[in-house]
DNA sequence: TTACGCCTCCTTTTT
DNA sequence: GGAGGCGTAA
């Protein structure tokens, strides 16, 4: 063999030897550095794993592994010394292979795209652990869609014709800002239900369509047409306001690389590698952005699995990671299909069913962890028997120290299934936790705080104002709303530029003085924050000086949960302070909109886990329940109606989901009748089920005298076996429904923990201090009692932190003890 | 302005 | 079955 040729031969396979903890195909994705690549990663194939070493391996060692680079006068002697490398262990040739390195890239050269901040932290913490170096991690763009595009647009909102301090404007916002815009229009949203026209024109925004292209297509169909009155009256609205909505976040982006060729050709210029995680999920307007980065490097890495693309209803076009190799011909494509997770029965169970589909890349999951248990197949009589059914196998395994809690997911289809299994968990007192409930961002108090807060920060914003002008109440009613509505519209100025100058207009009349001392309040408040006030003290003074602190206060005890949330609100404030090197109120907004909250469920608390099948997603548990498997429920009745081949095949792919989050065992239930909507239906067994060959299956049949579990009703709970009675009393507490939460923006809570059985603890009023008395607090520390107030049964304290500063808590809620 | 009662509408939701 | 929106009555 030539000598070049056994050089080259003798790097792959040191580098192979290096890798040896990955597979072959996991090793082929982590060494193809060069050009378009396709990873398809079925589900528990280590796709996070590869996602990171190839990143890693890059900055290293670049294109090392396909390079045909040879030195120049190699020798057979140098060859030789190569070759008896191959005799050592992994970990010693590694200090070897950086001799190999071609162009090896630095880390802020690295662009990776995910979905949600949670993938983006992982990626970053296990980049800082390869590295042992944080700083590696934080150089790498390594972020969501949507905090990539806003760091752009921050730096060039301009030339698109925003400013820099636009708002964000969440789901809830932008339907205001919708009926707002149809207000205008003057049309009904009962001829026009507001549902339709937000989910139109975001579908609009994702296929990357403007106003006018949505007016062009629409022709004359009158309902598209009024849709596209309402899309372009929207923009302009939002254009005055500053803000944008999340998917302008995109769309925007592309607008300005698309038509700002020095800002295209510096990112591409910038990013020498592009990696994007679940591909699957993109929509056009995302895959469009990425193709704008990439540039001629051309170095783009896909990686995502089409049979888990169950989120089209959001925009995602799963076309994009089907015609891959279509779009990028000289795509290399690569198929992980060993699973690290389940074992083969359920892989096997998983394989059949999503086999079905047709309009797929087709992989075969396979493992060699062994066949393991059968599939558990059970029929119930209706919801209650199958929730009894689920906590008497959840007890069973604990009593026989098979699982601890933790190890359970219940996963359905729908949120509305959870009612019935969370009654009937706490009824048994089985510790849960459910995900999907009220995010603490969604509260009204926090919603109005923010509000506040993102007025200040960009006056033009219409919608925050609207919130809060007349909150508390300020005598500002909706005619006088309407009036400046009006102006505004008219003159195309924003609603805070008709409120400063309320008295120029003769139409706001008698209001004029009320608008011109709020404008007042929210100038003074920018003043106060621009004069460099710390982010903390200023919500505070937000909160005195508009006087919703006041408001809640006065209402006593029926709102003291608010005043609480608020603490909690300015916690997260705090959290973000700490955690920031350089905190802006702007900074701390946009980590309030972008980052959310479900990342951090405290995995730590014994408990069963219930949560709905799309948010299950890339999660895994030793065992899991899916109830409801019933053709009319899953795949649901629309589906099962609508004879939509493309619909039937994405709700497969959410059933496909389902079987792959088991690791080592799987329950599926159906039941005989079960109560829909306050009907009673009876539902044959999902035709997902039957998918399933039955060799794999274990039917387990309800015992014989089993009628006792209806005939006992929902409240009976002697009903079922004595398994249960073991775990009466047990229940572990597993905290309140607001946790404290630790992550940014610290305001989140999207997990309900055991929320209608934990009954929480009154705390005594306990004791009472008085004017001058030294206390101490859990999160504010230590301070002095300034005032004394009596409210209601309650007393509200003033009191001078040493370190935050004074604040006014409810003796109730303070908790405080005395120092002396 | 608030309160209550009636009517309607129901999938999934990373940002 | 239940939440949320809306209209009417006080």
């Amino acid at each position: 063999m030539e000598i070049r040729e056994r050089y080259l031969n003798i790097k792959r396979r040191l580098f192979d030897k290096v890798y040896s903890s990955l597979n072959a195909p996991q090793r082929e994705s982590v060494f193809t550095t060069r050009g378009p690549l396709l990873i398809l990663a079925g589900a528990g194939s280590g796709k996070t794993t590869v996602l990171v070493k190839r990143i890693a391996f890059i900055i290293k060692y670049g294109n090392a592994y396909y390079s045909d680079f040879v030195p120049e006068g190699i020798s057979e002697r140098d060859v030789a010394k190569l070759e008896s490398a191959l005799d050592l262990t992994p970990a010693e040739i590694e200090p070897y292979l950086s001799q190999f390195a071609e162009n090896p890239c630095p880390p802020y050269a690295v662009l990776a795209i995910t979905f949600t901040n949670k993938a983006a932290n992982e990626i970053k913490h296990r980049l800082a652990a390869a590295f042992d170096n944080e700083e590696v991690a934080n150089d790498i763009w390594a972020g969501t869609f949507h905090s990539i595009c806003v760091r752009m647009l921050r730096v060039h909102a301009e030339k698109i014709g925003y400013g820099p301090n636009f708002n964000i404007y969440d789901a809830d916002d932008s339907k205001r800002a919708m009926l707002a815009a149809m207000k205008n229009l003057g049309i009904d949203d009962k001829t026009l239900p507001i549902k339709s026209v937000m989910n139109t024109i975001s579908r609009a925004k994702d296929a990357l369509m403007t106003p006018s292209d949505f007016l062009d297509e629409a022709g004359r169909e009158f309902r598209l047409k009024k849709i596209g009155e309402v899309y372009e009256e929207y923009q302009k609205n939002l254009r005055i306001s500053n803000a944008l909505d999340f998917d302008d976040i995109i769309m925007q982006t592309v607008k300005l690389l698309r038509e700002h060729e020095e800002v295209r050709r510096y990112y591409q210029n910038k990013f020498k590698y592009v990696c994007v995680d679940e591909f699957q999920d993109t929509n056009v307007a995302q895959f469009e952005l990425t193709n704008l980065l990439i540039g001629h490097y051309r170095n783009l890495m896909v990686v995502g699995d089409d049979d888990q693309s169950i989120y089209k209803f959001r925009g995602a076009t799963i076309e994009n990671i089907l015609s891959f190799d279509k779009t990028y011909p000289d795509a290399k494509v690569v198929k992980l299909e060993q699973n690290y997770r389940s074992t083969q029965n359920i892989l096997d169970a998983a394989n059949a069913v999503i086999g079905v589909n047709t309009n797929r890349k087709g992989k075969n999951l396979w493992t060699s962890q062994g066949e393991g248990d059968k599939i558990v197949l059970r029929l119930s009589e209706d919801q209650n028997s199958e929730a009894m059914y689920i906590v008497d196998k959840i007890n069973e395994a604990v009593a026989k120290g098979e699982a601890s809690y933790r190890d359970f997911a219940i996963l359905y289809r729908t949120n509305a299934q959870s009612n019935s299994i969370e009654r009937t968990f706490a009824k048994s007192g089985v510790p849960y936790r459910m995900l999907g409930g009220i995010r603490f961002n969604d509260r009204k108090e926090i919603r109005d705080v923010v509000a506040y807060l993102q007025l200040i920060n960009n006056h033009s914003d219409a919608e925050r104002l609207l919130r809060i002008i007349n909150e508390p109440k300020r005598k500002i009613g909706d005619k006088t709303i309407d009036a400046i509505r009006a102006i505004a519209s008219e003159q195309e100025i924003s609603l805070f530029e008709v409120i400063k100058n309320a008295d120029k207009y003769a139409a706001l009349g008698r209001s004029a003085n009320i608008l011109l001392g709020f404008a007042a309040l929210i100038e003074k408040l920018t003043k106060i924050l621009e004069d460099g006030c710390p982010l903390d003290a200023f919500v505070n003074q937000v909160l005195d000086m508009s006087g919703y602190r006041q408001m809640l206060v006065s209402a006593g005890e029926e709102e003291r949960d608010r005043l609480e949330n608020l603490e909690e609100f300015i916690s997260g404030v705090i959290e973000y302070m700490k955690n920031t090197e350089e905190p802006t109120l702007g900074g701390f907004l946009e980590e309030t909109m972008l980052v959310s909250d479900v990342d951090k469920y405290d995995e730590s608390a014994d408990a069963c886990v219930m949560m709905t099948i799309h948010s299950a997603k890339g999660l895994e548990f030793p065992i899991v329940f899916l109830p409801g498997m019933e053709d009319g429920l899953f795949p649901g009745s629309q589906t099962v109606m609508s004879a939509s081949a493309e619909d039937m095949e994405e709700e497969r792919r959410l059933a496909y989901v389902a079987i792959t989050r088991a690791k080592r065992k799987l329950y599926i239930i159906h039941t005989r009748n079960r109560m829909i909507y306050g009907r009673t239906s009876f539902n044959p067994v999902s035709r997902f089920v039957s998918e399933i060959p039955t060799s794999l299956i274990y039917k387990d049949a309800p015992p014989k005298r089993s009628d006792s579990y209806s005939s006992f009703g929902t409240g009976g709970f002697g009903g079922y076996g004595g398994s249960a009675a073991t775990s009466r009393g047990s229940f572990v507490s597993v905290g309140t429904a607001k946790t404290s939460s630790s992550g940014l923006g610290g305001v989140g809570d999207k997990v309900t923990i055991g929320k209608t059985f934990t009954s929480p603890v009154k705390q005594g009023a306990g004791e009472r201090f008085s004017e001058g008395d030294r206390v101490s607090h859990m999160t504010f520390g230590e301070g002095e009692i300034l005032s004394v107030k009596p409210m209601g049964a309650d007393v509200l304290y003033e009191i001078a932190f040493e370190k935050v500063g004074t604040k006014k808590l409810m003796a109730t809620y303070a908790k405080l003890k005395k120092i002396n």
